[in-house]
DNA sequence: ATTGACAATTTCGTATACGATTTGCAAGGA
DNA sequence: TCCTTGCAAATCGTATACGAAATTGTCAAT
């Protein structure tokens, strides 16, 4: 796919940068990251210009690149987006479910209730989303949304830990569920734009408190 | 911005495709491209990474690029997401509209169905629907709906040359603006979504043909 | 004639090298 | 003191060069 030696840079800078040890606007200077990787220039530029399209920094022609992370505006816009393509990718999703989705997803929300580890709670909420959408068979809608969640995922991941605890997603996560095995496609979609939207009142509040 | 040397050769290329002259599937040598740009070809190299991005191009280790233009399917599954798309970001924009948008838009109408060149509906329609969405005041999603009127462009603008004329979007157009200056959003938002199914059947009826 | 292996050629990926642009700093004038 | 001006160092963008992988063509063996 790929080429090999740009990809381990591209994810360990894009790691850097969604776990927030590259600091906003910080300089990424290619030679230096060049030697720190054992490798020439040009693989580092194909590392940032995939970085460059996925938001995550700034190039400008003879300065170089530098890390943008997301403004607040920009991620409670990210969760609109959301909104958007997930409850979309549920209407068309809830006619194709079949029995071991449901069960799939009912057992995805067994472990996620027993489980006590707060760093799986992110990854564990990410698989149900992409599991409500995935029957949708709209391959394209599912892999922009599995985007958005990665873009989104430190600041929802610090957000879960620090505030917001489990009985409240979980409740609604129940709540879509049912909703979708009883094949109420509106009931479910208004859950889900509820969840999300309490998501993004909540990611409001914090961001406003950290600031 | 962008490395210079790659910008025309990106847009080129991206041209080509997009309008058909260069077949699904054709391999895209980097040697000739470089020679035939009169660059060497880490340009070249960089612009078919944007194009891979864009899914107009499918890379391979070292098998190089090829031309991947959008499957039926696709291009269907790319219009379920302008639907989540738009209609969302009609939703948030429509309370954030004021005189000059509708007079704007009004004026923009009157020019559509004046102009009679057939080769500028297509981007006064993208217009338009850009306008519609444009007082939300996400600009991310504008641009994701931007991204997305272009991928569509070769295929709508086919269409409407074509088969589908000009007096049913133009009325549905006219519909969708004037519930959005009663500020009756859900109307708005419902006559935007089955605009835009319908341009999906039509796209799904044309392909059907002309398979 | 078909298949298999091997060699030659093509094509890709990346390291190195070099010109072009920007940046940082220091010296000179207002 | 503050602002320009010019030079040097750093950094970027791209051409060239070379090793690695893949494709193609050839030839012998079945």
């Amino acid at each position: 796919m790929s080429s090999s030696a740009a990809d381990p840079i591209y994810e360990d800078l894009k790691c850097q940068i969604l776990s927030g040890k590259l600091t906003s606007g910080q300089r990424l200077r290619q030679d230096q990251i060049a030697k720190q990787f054992g490798v020439s220039k040009i693989p580092v530029r194909e590392a940032l210009n995939r970085l460059e399209v996925d938001n995550l920094v700034v190039l400008e022609r003879n300065k170089g690149a530098a890390v943008r992370r997301y403004s607040e505006t920009e991620i409670l816009q990210l969760l609109d987006i959301r909104i958007a393509l997930e409850c979309h990718a549920l209407e068309l999703a809830i006619p194709n479910m079949i029995g071991s989705d449901f069960r799939d997803m009912r057992d995805l929300l067994d472990d996620y209730a027993k489980c006590s580890e707060i760093s799986e709670w992110s990854s564990m909420n990410r698989r149900f989303h992409h599991m409500l959408c995935e029957p949708s068979g709209n391959a394209q809608i599912i892999s922009m949304i599995d985007d958005l969640q990665a873009k989104l995922g430190q600041y929802l991941r610090v957000l879960l830990s620090q505030a917001v605890g489990l009985e409240r997603p979980m409740r609604e996560h129940g709540a879509i569920l049912d909703a979708c095995e009883r094949g109420d496609s509106s009931v479910a979609v208004e859950a889900l734009r509820n969840h999300i939207e309490t998501t993004q009142k909540e990611v409001a509040a914090f961001l406003r408190r950290a600031e």
